[in-house]
DNA sequence: TCTGGGGTCCTAGGACCC
DNA sequence: TCTGGGGTCCTAGGACCC
């Protein structure tokens, strides 16, 4: 199987949720001695990270740069170092998976982890978690905070509360006492626009929330996310620790600054992304099926405009040639509100290689499955085959069942 | 305050099929 | 001829997260 699915919810806190403190930003002064203890700000125009130096002034992500600045004075701006803070992801997961097999990515710097039936092996929850926190400082350098509660929900708001360099554990029976004084915000799927519903309504803490009807609140802010306020308010959270999740799209863009640009310019950021994003796929080994053209402009207004291809593909011409329709086809709009981002995702993801065994089906070339397996042998060699039908087993596409 | 680059999930309408 | 209900897929937009 794909994903490993892990007990619901135990009786005791052994939910882990790791997350590095101000990642950009701590890994630039750990790489920089002179940045160390001083307001620092990753980023340019924006402010991708800001070390708790420079949040202590209000500097925060997201926030334009020349905010930033009155804010902070002082504060030292340095551009980001990508490579630097993947290999530093790739270091802190590394002590992740040696902790337990039970990881589950959120992004490039935090994750779950499902420390449940290691006490034999490895001590209590608590002393896991100190332990990676230790680990992590002095194998990779960077501070982290964990989080440890019953539920996924409950850990990350644990380890949000816990932050900087901290452990917080929220012992099983205690989640409400923890949960209900907290400012809706912590919970996760609250922004700006459901925070402010809700506040207009008088409820501005967890608490408030929990006492709120359950029909009142779904007509409040939609079925959808009315039902996963309320079931997180109540601390109620299913949700497993899941091993394997796949990436469900691949997108680049580029923003292009606010002075006009040409045709020809704007073509060229085009071959640029679908370049880029087409190597990801391939270096991935998937394929996507639909390809989105994203544009912002002038006013902040978005569009998106997409196709879906008949067969997935991770092919720079083919995904070119259908990305420059789309542009071409509102070569009016983008005229006329001048366009200041051009983006470009790939979704509808597959493996490659479980598409080339699906592939002579739908194109009517095979009718068995020896067949099909000998197109793919053909035209990809023997490990395609032997990946294709572990693929296959894995998550069957159109197609026969194979024979063990 | 005026904004970067990477994602996830949900909603809603229309086309199309049975 | 006009009508029903249910399902899937595609497209577009929106909210949110790091």
């Amino acid at each position: 199987m794909d994903r490993t699915r892990v007990r619901r919810r135990s009786d005791e806190a052994s939910i882990l949720h790791a997350d590095l403190d101000s990642f950009f930003a701590s890994v630039e002064q750990r790489d920089d001695p002179r940045l160390r203890g001083k307001p620092v700000a990753v980023g340019g125009g924006v402010v991708l990270a800001a070390s708790y130096e420079a949040k202590a002034f209000g500097v925060k992500a997201a926030m334009p740069g020349r905010v930033a600045r009155e804010l902070c004075p002082r504060l030292v701006t340095v551009p980001p170092r990508f490579e630097a803070y993947t290999q530093a992801s790739k270091d802190t997961f590394a002590v992740f998976h040696d902790t337990t097999p039970l990881v589950e990515g959120i992004s490039i710097d935090e994750a779950f982890l499902d420390v449940g039936g290691l006490r034999r092996l490895a001590g209590s929850p608590m002393a896991i978690a100190e332990r990676l926190r230790q680990r992590v400082r002095e194998e990779v350098g960077l501070p982290i905070t964990v989080g440890v509660a019953c539920t996924k929900f409950l850990a990350k708001v644990a380890s949000a509360v816990g932050k900087p360099d901290g452990l917080l554990v929220v012992p099983a029976g205690t989640e409400l006492d923890f949960l209900h004084p907290l400012p809706i915000e912590r919970l996760w799927g609250v922004g700006p626009k459901t925070s402010a519903k809700l506040h207009g309504r008088g409820v501005h803490t967890i608490g408030e929330l929990a006492a709120v009807p359950r029909d009142a609140l779904l007509s409040m802010v939609g079925p959808a996310s009315g039902r996963h306020l309320h079931a997180l308010a109540h601390d109620h959270d299913p949700r497993e620790v899941v091993v394997g999740r796949r990436r469900r799209s691949i997108g680049s863009q580029s923003a292009l600054g606010s002075r006009g640009r040409s045709w020809d310019d704007l073509d060229a950021t085009l071959v640029a992304l679908v370049d880029r994003v087409c190597g990801r796929l391939r270096k991935a080994g998937r394929v996507g099926r639909t390809v989105v053209l994203r544009l912002r402009f002038g006013d902040f207004r978005r569009v998106t405009r997409s196709r879906t291809l008949p067969e997935a593909t991770a092919h720079t011409p083919t995904i070119l040639a259908a990305l420059r329709d789309l542009l071409a086809g509102n070569r009016r709009l983008v005229i006329e509100h001048g366009i200041t981002l051009l983006g470009v995702t790939v979704t509808n993801l597959d493996d490659a290689d479980a598409v080339q065994l699906a592939l002579p089906f739908h194109r009517g070339d095979a009718t068995t499955l020896d067949e099909a397996l000998d197109q793919v042998r053909s035209r990809f060699g023997g490990d395609a085959v032997q990946r294709a039908v572990l693929l296959h087993r894995r998550r069957p596409l159109e197609m026969p069942t194979l024979p063990d």
